[in-house]
DNA sequence: TAACCTACGGAACAAAATATTCCGTTCTAG
DNA sequence: CTAGAACGGAATATTTTGTTCCGTAGGTTA
């Protein structure tokens, strides 16, 4: 469960313990680049045998849900925090966008929409999520700092336009979504801007694709 | 081949003839929502038999290559267009820019991205289209209506984030797609504006991603 | 009209992919 | 030294899917 602590390098436990990490690191690295990947995939990549992955999740559904599940915690976290920050609102704002983007976790919503069941507490997580979305965009919107006629929905469609940036190589595609960041930012920021044509994508449309066909 | 004129309605020939396009309206339309849709979902789809199909394409591969060529057609007509456009450059760029992002003509060559092997036409096609794009770029850039920074391989960039727009609707999808591109376009008029962090993708990153594995 | 041929629908087939189970092995704690 | 947790990875059962095949209908020609 620590990450920090090497933890006594030798014995089973510590190993089985690092496995864990290892295991969802991998998990996440493989399925983000291909949503539809073998579970085979995630062992080899781990670098662990199979039964490693099924002793610790029953199938590959519930190894999904925790992906995502984790993933809402970040997104939760990066909100509350932004809540917290006391500084000027489009700083606060700016750099929410930025530390979802980084942490990535629309390369999992994204991409695993409509491959698996969303759990009750899933929805219940995603729902809270939202709302703390919610407040950050008002807050930036009310101090009059957004250009003209955005909505929360935008947020989203935004983080999907950035979680499409791919290279092959992990750390140019960081670089390149910050990129491309900064050019979508100065174009929220335009408060004297036209505001965007065409109505914004109303919460049913975004929350439809999640349903399991 | 006569896509205008409805043809003598009846008539074996007709019926294929109309059945040609029927069926790579289909192939477009499954392939985008799903690229790794078997081809069964095509013929449905397309309310046609699978030998229908099979007829006139001898494989799958056959059929996604003539998709993707579709594509560059597209693409290089467009831009060829802009090249021949008089009106003042910003026009011309923004103009080509939302006539591809229509066409979604990076919906196919994202996704089909390292689903097959490209074709030594397709090779050719894809460079003479990328060429144009140069100098459809260039004119812009040489005009001085763009943000400081920017090069040719961050248009290929931009059209696959929207690309990856993607409502359940598809008249909506259309819309959101001009909604985030007038966003993006600001950010690339700016020409006053700082430059983008972090260098552009280069030709060799974006053209990696084509290799079958 | 009759023979013929093209285009077609869709079942049947073979091959590939893949989630999950199972069993023998290794390593550690006590 | 031994019981058992943790593991590696082959084997299995199932599903998915590309492609082939065959019987039929509609149109064409002689």
């Amino acid at each position: 469960m620590e990450t920090t602590t090497p933890a006594p390098m030798s014995g089973r436990k510590a190993q089985a313990a690092r496995n864990d990490q290892t295991i969802l690191q991998a998990a996440r690295a493989v399925f983000v680049a291909d949503p539809g990947a073998p579970i085979a995939a995630v062992a080899e990549r781990a670098g662990v045998g199979i039964s490693a992955l099924y002793r610790r999740y029953a199938s590959k559904e519930i190894l999904l849900r925790k992906l995502c599940s984790d993933g809402l915690k970040i997104y939760i976290a990066e909100a509350e925090a932004a809540l917290a920050d006391e500084r000027d609102p489009w700083s606060v704002f700016a750099d929410f966008m930025r530390r979802i983007v980084d942490a990535d976790t629309h390369s999992l919503t994204l991409n695993l929409a409509g491959t698996f069941a969303p759990d009750e507490d899933l929805f219940r997580e995603s729902e809270y999520a939202e709302s703390l979305a919610v407040r950050v965009f008002e807050r930036a919107r009310d101090a009059g700092v957004l250009r003209p006629g955005l909505e929360v929905s935008d947020l989203s469609m935004v983080f999907e336009q950035l979680a499409a940036v791919h290279l092959v190589d992990e750390e140019r595609t960081v670089e390149m979504r910050h990129r491309y960041l900064e050019l979508i930012l100065d174009g929220l920021h335009l408060t004297s801007a036209e505001p965007l044509p065409g109505p914004p994508p109303t919460p049913e449309e975004i929350g439809r694709r999640w349903i399991v066909t």
